[in-house]
DNA sequence: ATCTATTATTCCCGTTCGGGAATAATTACT
DNA sequence: AGTAATTATTCCCGAACGGGAATAATAGAT
């Protein structure tokens, strides 16, 4: 899937944290954040941190992958 | 490329820009946010905001994916 | 429909982002 | 080497992040 804004990413985390059955609280403790950014990142909001963003994902095992020319 | 954190991003950030022969200046301008930030992004600062650093991998034409199990 | 679990939203608040501009430092060019 | 250009760093400061906790709202299950 092709991330062209925050939403796009709130989104696949969603979708990818309810199919492994973890809940908000379960996945931003073991991410090493707040259930409030949380909530947030998967609501879109554009302003997240990159660095908390790159964590939840990895402890979701969704690989980001940048594509060059 | 996969990315692991927020330096993997910034570097391969200023690789792009600089075979694009883009100034700091000149790919800040063309993504709206300020040169600091390029800077820092580059940089591999980890509270970068997710929504800018989009709009700067963008405006380099470098496709940003994720990839879910 | 009811009750529970999960998620979203609000609050307080310390910390930090990021813009802009100036300055230092680094790099590139001849 | 010397000069110009590019980049990094610092400063000020308003605005907003994010944690924690409480509350409201939503969804899920029986």
């Amino acid at each position: 899937m092709i991330i062209k804004s925050a939403q796009d990413i709130g989104k696949i985390v969603k979708e990818t944290r309810k199919k492994q059955n973890f809940t908000q609280v379960q996945l931003a403790q073991l991410s090493n954040v707040g259930t409030r950014f949380l909530s947030d990142l998967e609501n879109g909001k554009p302003t997240c941190e990159i660095d908390k963003v790159i964590k939840v994902l990895a402890n979701l095992g969704i690989k980001l992958e940048v594509n060059n020319g």
